[in-house]
DNA sequence: TATCATATGTTATAGCATAACAGTCAATAG
DNA sequence: CTATTGACTGTTATGCTATAACATATGATA
């Protein structure tokens, strides 16, 4: 998974696929992305974006801190916090506001004001580039004076496999 | 204020202006919009409405809650969050996922996806329409099969009134 | 090795949200 | 007129989310 920019590369977090590729390809980009920047993904920041890579949809800060503590890390929610905080910070992850849960990025190194879409049913998130999105905003906010620094665009509904399940 | 779907409408939550004017035009709106749809704006939740237009900014559920406590109305977390619940479920109010908190709806009755401009540092929202996000967004979604329920589109940053204070 | 910066661990607490049940009140059927 | 129903409000109790504050460890550098 390279650069999942366009919709039809997004459609993959819904359909059925090898994890374990993209996680390893992701790591490793992460690893020397981190590296490149001089910040440090040590080993407890490196498994929560494992653990976030892994379960591939929203999990919430605790049910990180509980995979964390079954690998022998902290038990404590800064822990977890913590590591989180850093992943978004160097966008490795991302905060779905929505649903008080985490997610890991599925193209870093691009700057990108994402999209996602969230499955109500199943939790799944896709995360598709917004552009056109964030033009919009930048737009309107530039009409109004209004210096944006950053952008939440959060669609909830229905995935394919659910709107199928559902009907 | 009518009908503030332009930029320039949504630039008025920034300045200075008689919050007693809108509050009673809104308040007026919503009550012949709740009874058209056989809606009953009751005591509770007209007052909850009415302390959202009056802060005119982004209030969390615990807030409004203590303002219904002073007056006389209960003071659980369940009275408010009902009040809002309904308040949002008429469009006569949003929620900001962002900040867990609510704030009044600035022109109920029109169908509409609102971007939000939120001022990081004094809270103010500004609720601008926002049709081409919505197109840009189910535009992605239709590709991928996903079925969008509800869009959430929040944009935090500066207002001009605290850009220009920082500066 | 002393010092400093960074990261992690831990305690304690604050803030947000809802399930479940009890009581009230108005409208309508019998 | 009273009985029933349904919608709303009140209350208790609890669970989930998040962070402040401080202690400890570790690695780099002077």
């Amino acid at each position: 998974m390279a650069t999942p920019q366009t919709p039809a590369d997004a459609a993959i977090a819904f359909s059925a696929h090898d994890h374990r590729h993209c996680s390893d390809d992701l790591l490793a980009k992460a690893q020397s992305l981190a590296e490149a920047r001089g910040a440090r993904l040590t080993p407890v920041r490196r498994r929560v974006l494992e653990i976030l890579l892994e379960a591939h949809r929203a999990l919430g800060a605790y049910e990180v801190l509980q995979r964390l503590a079954a690998d022998g890390y902290g038990n404590q929610p800064p822990v977890a916090y913590r590591a989180l905080e850093f992943l978004v910070r160097q966008g490795l992850a991302h905060r779905i506001d929505r649903l008080n849960a985490f997610t890991a990025c599925t193209h870093p190194a691009d700057a990108h004001n994402p999209v996602f879409f969230i499955c109500r049913t199943c939790s799944t998130v896709a995360e598709a580039a917004g552009p056109s999105v964030r033009a919009a905003i930048a737009d309107s906010a530039s009409t109004i004076g209004f210096v944006v620094e950053r952008v939440t665009a959060e669609a909830l509904g229905l995935c394919p496999s659910c709107k199928g399940a559902a009907a």
